[in-house]
DNA sequence: ACCCAGGTGGCCC
DNA sequence: GGGCCACATGGG
């Protein structure tokens, strides 16, 4: 019987293989996919950010200096177009008053202070932040999802409300700190981890015969119901 | 014609 | 403090 973290980890990471998270060139293209990305499917994303880069505008200066209504319409596929032109705007305009349009000089600091200050941003939440400071900010912060909810009601993890973000996150950082003492490393395993829940999930856990392939068959409660 | 996707914030009780 | 709901597009 397999109920540690880190042992899941190993499991998924020898079925599927590296997964090479965040796929982006830079750490602004990080961040606008991760507002982009909110409850939208990665191929959408892909589309307007595509559009983004034929009119030259993927960075903090394009963003800050297009029009807000040619945004809307650059960012149309990635859907909730009204409202992510709204945070993308935001955050740069934040990025422009208080950072001097500069990112190393906003994320290269106290983890909990950045934490604190994109979770007071309208439209950065939990998961945004989260995937902010670790992908574009290399934090040692584990990234929570739907997937990963899902994931921790179908594993026999004890004492955890697997609806509460937080609880969640903090159990994986404890228990994979705990593992890896390394600062870097910890860092590599939170991206890949993530990025490997996201796989499992997209590849097995939505019908359940598929079940049967899945590297979790043992433990995963599901297909047993 | 549904349902889902790498969420978030606002409103209501 | 928890349960709904709107937000919008594209693919199965």
């Amino acid at each position: 019987m397999v109920n540690n973290l880190y042992e899941i980890y190993n499991k998924l990471f020898s079925y599927f293989g590296k997964q090479n998270w965040w796929p982006a060139e830079n750490r602004f293209e990080v961040i606008v996919g991760a507002i982009l990305t909110q409850n939208t499917a990665w191929k959408n994303v892909e589309k307007a950010i595509a559009r983004l880069k034929e009119k030259n505008i993927l960075s903090l200066e394009g963003i800050l200096s297009i029009d807000k209504n040619m945004l809307k319409q650059l960012i149309r596929p990635s859907g909730f177009y009204n409202q992510k032109a709204d945070r993308l705007k935001h955050f740069v305009e934040y990025m422009d008053k208080k950072y001097k349009r500069n990112l190393d000089l906003f994320l290269n600091r106290n983890t909990e202070e950045i934490r604190r200050e994109l979770l007071s941003i309208n439209g950065i939440g939990f998961e945004t932040a989260d995937s902010i400071l670790l992908y574009a900010g290399d934090h040692p912060i584990f990234v929570v999802d739907a997937y990963t909810k899902r994931l921790c009601k179908r594993l026999p993890l004890r004492n955890i409300d697997c609806d509460n973000y937080e609880e969640i996150r903090e159990k994986f950082e404890k228990e994979l700190s705990r593992e890896i003492g390394n600062r870097e490393k910890l860092i590599r395993l939170y991206k890949e981890f993530h990025a490997l829940i996201v796989k499992l999930a997209k590849t097995y856990c939505k019908k359940k015969p598929e079940c049967k392939e899945c590297p979790l068959k043992e433990i995963c409660s599901f297909w047993r119901v």
